[in-house]
DNA sequence: GTCTATACGAAGATAGAC
DNA sequence: GTCTATCTTCGTATAGAC
């Protein structure tokens, strides 16, 4: 338990993280972590006893526990802060990839598999909630109620991370340059009518919540 | 070339797709196609001479040109109607299968696997863009101007993408009602900013473009 | 700690019988 | 058209040597 452990281990989830990224849950094999890391075959079971679930289990975790601490760190600077700060970090996945990586959560949210792959969805559903409280404290801190806060940072984890898949898809940062866009308009129009007091009628009425 | 393909190879590629949205990709197996439709397994390269390729190939184009389809029909009763329909299509894919599906084009997306993987992923560009254009097109019959149009269907089509993956992941709607909430918002506020032709500042400058 | 060897199963694909 | 081998490859996992 000491902490000898240092390259090999940290290398495979690290290269695992990476397959997640680019080729999804069901690419990250024994032998990709392997090639990548360059970890050597009989490391494997010594670092994860429990294999490959372990190994995948672990990427996941480190790569959105990477995303949550970064948020909540610059959340404390404001929610347009934050939301330049989150889309930099998948800029740079984006073109340091050349558009071949995308997010590791959606990728594991996507490919709910079968016997261990609802425990990977739970993680998944629990690590995009950190990300959206993040995101939802720092625009109540820019003065939106509670309830429009959640939905507002609601919509600027589930846009960006749309718009990352579609930036892949493309090729290109467009989406990503638009939606951003979109979503600072949406966050002033939204510190607009929180100031002015207006309690606009909303479309939905608060139905069909969980 | 006749039509004398009917249950079986339809059904297949039916099944294929249904693979598609709640396992991804990779789970696009013969084995899981042949145990849903219930098709002979000589049926495969009967139907299919590209083999498993050619079913997920096809099943993603099934898929795409559903939705294409029917986003084109509704636009033209403008984006405000475009956008609850598109809404509506994904809550039906997720209560129906009780959050375990999800969009298949962003299973293709975030799947770029080796070989055959990179003329999915141009096929899934291809499918988004064609959605994005049609909302688009819905946009600017609502009296925005083409650029703003463009930059805002993006947002619609990133933003409930990424709401169906949060929807799938917490098992409920919220996340698909606040983001179409929040469109609404900014489908009125981009029309305001149109009628009262207030050329507001933009933060990004349209680089970075392709 | 790391290596090799091996077992086992899953999956894609082909050949030939019916 | 559909079925039954069969081949091959790949991926997980274990055992035992070094």
């Amino acid at each position: 338990m000491g902490r000898d452990r240092r390259d090999t281990r940290r290398d495979m989830v690290l290269s695992a993280v990476e397959v997640l990224r680019e080729r999804g849950a069901d690419a990250v094999t024994l032998d990709a972590v392997l090639s990548r890391s360059g970890a050597p075959r009989g490391s494997i079971y010594h670092h994860f006893p429990g294999g490959r679930s372990e190994i995948l289990s672990e990427a996941l975790e480190f790569a959105g526990d990477a995303i949550a601490v970064r948020i909540e760190r610059v959340a404390e600077a404001g929610a347009t802060a934050a939301l330049r700060d989150f889309s930099v970090f998948w800029k740079k996945i984006l073109h340091d990839s050349d558009y071949t990586a995308g997010c590791p959560v959606v990728s594991v949210a996507v490919s709910n598999a079968d016997e261990d792959g609802a425990q990977l969805a739970g993680r998944a559903r629990d690590i995009f909630e950190r990300w959206c409280d993040a995101m939802r404290r720092a625009l109540v801190g820019d003065g939106l109620t509670p309830r429009t806060a959640e939905r507002l940072a609601t919509m600027v984890i589930a846009s960006v991370e749309g718009a990352v898949v579609l930036c892949r898809a493309r090729r290109n940062m467009a989406p990503l340059d638009d939606v951003v866009e979109e979503l600072g308009l949406l966050i002033d129009a939204e510190k607009f009518l929180a100031r002015n007091k207006h309690p606009r009628q909303r479309a939905s009425t608060d139905k069909d919540r969980s």
